[in-house]
DNA sequence: TATGAATGAGAGTTCATTCAT
DNA sequence: AATGAATGAACTCTCATTCAT
């Protein structure tokens, strides 16, 4: 909690400063209580305002629902996205982009939380999602950017049937192979959130990297030996 | 609508048959309006029974969604399961239990439709979630026993690094294998759900094929071609 | 007040009554203090019932209003209409109609600040007014009839210029005629209701036996006294 | 709007000056959406300043509502009540009196507006009213002295039941005939507002004479056509 | 068994007012 | 003189739950 003592003095904020701060508090609550258990009150609680406060900095619950939204994809991908794509190696680019999707810390955590959450809650309404999907699928088209590069450069290469039968080269399509992994790390990670034993962080991104070897025919070497422990 | 015809005299039934008509009005509602939106007003119209009846045969909202997913599972499941246990070719047992995530149907539209929206209600629940988790799981734990029995028999084979390096035969852990389809499927599906562009069942179907043959080693073979379309 | 004691036993009502009852109560709470002054809480607290009550018989205060305005007209005009129709005397029948307008009761009191108000509420929402305009507008369209009678049987004549120039018989509008009347006795009511010094009901009658007098030729006898004397 | 432009430099004014912008302000609130619909922030908006400028200036907003409603007495009124009590002519005194109530102009339009609104709002506070009551009644006291001075040269004799009965010379009173007129005016000026088919300014006007050729015999001679065709 | 009127807590939102800057 | 962030009470409306019938 970081709501402020009742009767504390009234303190003035600057409009962008307040807004962070609300933006700020609602993620708190969410990550806490869930999207959808999440109310003006506990925000303005939680930030140590009153409920005027926030509605005078936003119009509407949903709206500071969504800023969370895109704040946490911000801070979550932001870097990670400018670096991966100043990286030449498409090898080593995959790995920076993958690898933070199931870092073993407390903020993985709670990404996944608010991203699950999120998703749900807005499933039904397709009009909201448009609006913030771009901003939202930043991390999905950063990696297709790297799949492309990774082809033309050669490095990648279809593997979707290697060791079933016989195909020659075929041509790898980065659409779908993003799409493929981001269905995976989304239905990987509400599996973690719901508390399955034995799967961690670690097991999770050896079981991307495995996939991701399939897909594309790099060579899982680093953590080779987690994929195959039992879980 | 299932509603009864206004002014209809109501017919005393017998508690299970008043249970299992609400259930069924309340799956109904889900598949309308979504978990999210479904409220006791509206299965108790939808059902053509007053609110007093529902609450008079459920304690709670809650436990009557838990029902409905429970009914959903049995009805969805309960007879491929049947089946497929009862399939001797491991092979074949696999095809029967995977191909109807994805059958082009209604039903399994509604399905995921349900199941999506429950499990993201009952994340930050984990006690209602453990109640029924048993009852819900009868895909996973069937698809444990056919990859068992594959293993065992020799025809399913670690393909984990298929083409990558030179493994030996690996051991096939059939816990891990069932927990990472089941993800990667509920992942896709949600997917499929959010209306993404071209992602039909068809082309999800032919990724889950892709997918074991990666993991299990057997052919992908009826509907290989659909796999590589591009999106 | 007629609210109940707090704690006071829940006692069940057929919708009709109850609605009735909170209808009622939210006439009381217009007439103490007005239409723009009474809320969801006033009209419960009122009728003496929870909010959840009043919310669950109608489906928004705006409904509750139209409501009292409706059951107000009927209430004060209904049997005055009915007996004016039967009226064959059209001298007669424009008594009947116009005394009770400013009849010396509280209830004609009330009934005017109930009018006032809800037509200044309504007058920025035509579409609402419209909705209602027959039902409140029953006065002025038995006046219409009224007026129309007495024309064609020759007893009411048109004065408009009496004394004024020697104009001939010129023929009645009963319409404008009607309105006219309306509007007079609107704006008398409304200064009424501002509490002038010395405009009580009866110099307001008078002053409508004045206004009929010159404008259908009727003579102003039993009370002609009183619309000369000094406010 | 006269909204200032965004961004522009506030200009200090002195007091009178912001009062007297504010007050502008809100009477375009108020035409625009009455007075019920005319928040602070509304007023603020629209007179280009923050709502601390206008509560500085105020110290509540129903002050900033009766300095509308005496601002556009004043402006209404004071040129006329002037020259009216300038003219040696009562007649022609009060045809300069009574045309500019109906005069088919858009500042016609909206002081009605303004007016009706007003008077209701405040009817339920007569301390309010009473305050502003002696400048806003200037029309009426001017009125008052018109029909004295009419009625002491004998040009105006009461016609109250002219043509009815053969009455001598009755007195006028003065205070009751203005006070009718006013009646009459602000009922007819109100089923305008409320949008009567065929209810124009003009029709209204003639009404006027028609009502003062009654009361006071004055010819209705310049306009004596409208008021007798059909509605 | 079944009903549905009644409940009241809690939701989001509005808004006149306060006051530190 | 002017600002505008902050406040909190009050608003309407929703809804799972209770319980007398």
């Amino acid at each position: 909690m970081t709501a402020a003592a009742p009767g504390a003095p009234r303190v003035r904020q600057r409009p962008e400063v307040r807004r962070a701060m609300i933006v700020e508090a609602a993620r708190a609550v969410i990550v806490r209580n869930g999207v959808g258990a999440t109310g003006l009150r506990d925000i303005a609680a939680e930030a140590g305002v009153s409920v005027g406060t926030v509605t005078y900095h936003f119009g509407s619950v949903a709206e500071i629902l969504n800023e969370v939204v895109v704040l946490e994809t911000e801070r979550f991908y932001g870097a990670i996205v400018i670096a991966v794509d100043a990286e030449p190696d498409p090898v080593e680019a995959l790995r920076m982009l993958v690898a933070p999707l199931f870092g073993d810390t407390e903020q993985v955590r709670q990404h996944w939380r608010i991203w699950s959450d999120y998703w749900t809650a807005v499933a039904r309404r397709p009009e909201v999602a448009a609006e913030y999907a771009e901003r939202i699928r930043v991390w999905e088209a950063c990696l297709v950017r790297v799949i492309r590069r990774g082809a033309d450069a050669g490095v990648f290469r279809s593997g979707a049937d290697a060791g079933v039968f016989r195909s020659g080269a075929l041509p790898i399509d980065p659409d779908t192979v993003a799409l493929k992994l981001a269905a995976y790390s989304d239905g990987v990670a509400t599996q973690i959130a719901q508390g399955v034993p034995g799967l961690t962080n670690t097991v999770a991104l050896s079981w991307m990297w495995t996939f991701l070897a399939h897909e594309l025919g790099v060579p899982a070497v680093e953590i080779a030996g987690t994929g195959h422990q039992h879980l």
